[in-house]
DNA sequence: AAACATTCCTGCACGC
DNA sequence: TGCGTGCAGGAATGTT
């Protein structure tokens, strides 16, 4: 579910809702962890903080109180909400001392949320391999250009490489790949210069338009109240296959690269 | 009922 | 030989 444009809305829709600067009452935890063992004291951390910042970095979503910050992945069927009701495989719940709580909900389990000293963020693990983001500036075709020498891997491999650029899922990569008209098997290295400056731009363009359209929803991302995202609507290639090319007419194909599914067209695409 | 939007890790094959 | 690289497969698991 959750690439880049999903998290960067999520972002945007705590930042406009959660209540800031109103104290934590209590912090209740589920019985079954997610994908790593719960923080150590999170419950006792958290309670008498408030949040004062949320953010985000690739596909990470950071919320910082005064003295810590909570970092979260959401997997592949993460949400966060605001609001008073339970729902089944809810495994966080912030309560305020006023408002609604704040409730990390994970059916699968595959997302995690960890608590670090806040001083510690910039030089956090889990960041410290990441690449650009896409949308700032040190975000090139020179970078990619210079990342990409000597790469054998496919392209679509190596624009998912979160070192490379961070924030580029499986979704998104079929999607750019088509846009920029290179095929997904295309090895890295073969790229063209010219072509690196076209993927550059259709990173950048792609998720801009997949974030002003709040993401995209395929089976159940939802965030903030019940909204779902809407840039499945204009999927071009992804859970396109054997419909026709919306360029050419000619029937999309489908094939798997490192175990994901991959949209295409044999004739649009070089 | 097979497929799945995530990351991370292991083990293997290959080439220099 | 030993190293780096690429990648397949598996792990976490519930839903449709």
């Amino acid at each position: 579910m959750p690439e880049l444009p999903e998290v960067e809305n999520v972002a945007i829709d705590l930042s406009n809702t959660i209540n800031f600067n109103s104290p934590i009452a209590k912090v209740t935890l589920s019985k079954n962890q997610l994908r790593f063992p719960w923080p150590q004291k999170i419950s006792q951390k958290l309670t008498h903080q408030s949040f004062l910042k949320v953010s985000r970095r690739a596909k990470y979503l950071i919320l910082e109180t005064e003295d810590y910050a909570l970092v979260s992945h959401l997997g592949m069927t993460g949400s966060w909400r605001l609001g008073n009701e339970k729902k089944l495989h809810d495994h966080l719940v912030i309560k305020f001392k006023k408002g609604e709580s704040l409730v990390y909900c994970d059916p699968r389990r595959f997302g995690y949320i960890d608590l670090i000293q806040k001083k510690d963020l910039k030089q956090y693990v889990r960041f410290n391999h990441l690449g650009p983001e896409p949308l700032d500036d040190e975000f090139t075709a020179e970078h990619l250009w210079l990342k990409s020498r000597g790469k054998k891997s496919k392209i679509k491999t190596f624009i998912m490489d979160q070192g490379v650029v961070v924030g580029v899922g499986n979704i998104y990569a079929s999607e750019v790949l088509f846009l920029a008209g290179i095929k997904p098997t295309r090895q890295t290295e073969k790229v063209t210069r010219a072509q690196f400056e076209k993927l550059a731009q259709c990173i950048r363009s792609v998720l801009t338009e997949a974030i002003k359209r709040g993401g995209s929803t395929i089976r159940d991302f939802q965030y903030g109240k019940s909204q779902k995202g809407g840039f499945q609507n204009y999927f071009k290639v992804y859970g396109r296959d054997k419909k026709p090319c919306l360029q050419c007419q000619r029937p999309l194909l489908k094939l798997v690269i490192t175990g994901r599914s991959t949209f295409y067209c044999s004739h649009c695409q070089k």
